[in-house]
DNA sequence: CATGATATTAAGGAGTTGCTAAGAGTGATG
DNA sequence: CATCACTCTTAGCAACTCCTTAATATCATG
């Protein structure tokens, strides 16, 4: 089974972590401090790292940085609200995936699920084709009938996570808990704005839609309308 | 096992790709012109093509344009140049995932991979199928001989309900207290309306009905009338 | 045929969604 | 350091959809 490394300094969150994974099955080590933290990895060279970003010996994007130079192992980052702006950034420098505080055990869980496989599948970045919509993750690039579309970072997210799933009707609550990491608080009006933009930037509205359907009551689905 | 047809002029570089991807399990057909790969493909029809562009006897645009007309394979195009546009239009010409030379065999077959798992995955759905009914839950798709059913959020659920059900009678209390979550208090009446329109929808009516049977002093049930 | 159950239609209010605009925050630039 | 361009969030109203209630008609059963 999967091994993972937990580097958390509030311990009460590092005990219910590690016994929650361990009860799923994993083999949990948890570390309180960075040094105790990099220590770990080093002797136990796990498949994922959960990091907390305020840990209070050393800067969270340097101890990145230092497991980064010591092996490849998938990084799991998290972080408190007010500290968004820079886990974007430290993203670049070489988180695999991100979550913000206070996160559910299941949405931990989860996220480690999907670094084990896209790892254990060589995340090719896939080209996602829908109609004459054409996205390329790894060059953050999309194109409607050849033609660039110019989107704003969320509305690229977006657009994404919802072409992974064509014709699956998705709920405001779950975009908002995957696309924006705000599983709690934050309203759903936020995502309507972004919907409203992304199909200006489509050619369509919703009165006359070709890609973005809302299903009401329930949330939208991305459809191929050919 | 999947199976795999290679287009590609240069024998060092098919035989190589053609090597490894039958030491991994897939059954790889090569062929060096754009006519032998046409007449491969219709033959054993494939899961995937892999197309390079620069073959010597047609243009890759031209050859993948024929494949479409005759298939709707995944096709992979490897290509020299690496510049966007070519790229962009390339893949609007109908391809699903390009790669630029020289590429490794490793990436290759993570892009196999990566498309074989895709269209794989749009096979797999779970759907309800009652008659000439079809439901699809995760669109939140109905339909009737083909025809689109236009429900609202509750005459989805309740239909989803009743047809996960076939032929088993169910009360309206049990239907306020599963599809409406209201145990207690709550009308039946909304029920019998919600019928109704379901019954209108579908093309019937209480009188004369296909699908939906009322059981007197007992409930409904959703019947398969074939 | 009397009675309670079911069918159907109509209408109001509650709730959802669409979209514009304004404000705050960020990073780049001179 | 001021300014500019860009993005995200929030607020608010208009437009719309849906659910429930109510009223009336019809039906099944003993």
């Amino acid at each position: 089974m999967a091994s993972v490394v937990i580097i958390e300094d509030d311990q009460r969150i590092r005990q219910l972590v590690t016994r929650v994974l361990a009860g799923k099955g994993y083999e949990v080590d948890g570390a309180a401090t960075a040094l105790e933290g990099l220590h770990q990895i080093v002797q136990s060279s796990p498949d994922v790292v959960v990091l907390d970003m305020g840990l209070p010996d050393l800067d969270g994007a340097e101890l990145l940085k230092m497991i980064r130079a010591v092996t490849d192992v998938p990084v799991i980052v998290a972080t408190a609200r007010s500290e968004d702006r820079d886990v974007i950034r430290t993203l670049d420098a070489g988180a695999d995936d991100y979550l913000v505080k206070p996160f559910s055990v299941e949405q931990l869980e989860a996220r480690v699920r999907a670094v084990l496989r896209r790892s254990s599948a060589e995340s090719a970045a896939p080209q996602i084709v829908v109609g004459d919509l054409r996205i390329d993750q790894s060059s953050r690039v999309a194109t409607l009938d050849g033609v660039l579309l110019q989107l704003s970072p969320k509305e690229f997210d977006l657009l994404v996570y919802l072409a992974e799933r064509v014709d699956v009707v998705v709920s405001k609550r779950q975009l908002m808990a995957e696309v924006w990491r705000q599983p709690y608080g934050g309203s759903d009006k936020t995502v309507d704005v972004h919907i409203s933009w992304l199909r200006k930037k489509l050619g369509e509205n919703a009165a006359d839609s070709r890609y973005l359907e809302t299903v009401y009551g329930v949330g939208i689905k991305l459809v191929d309308p050919t």
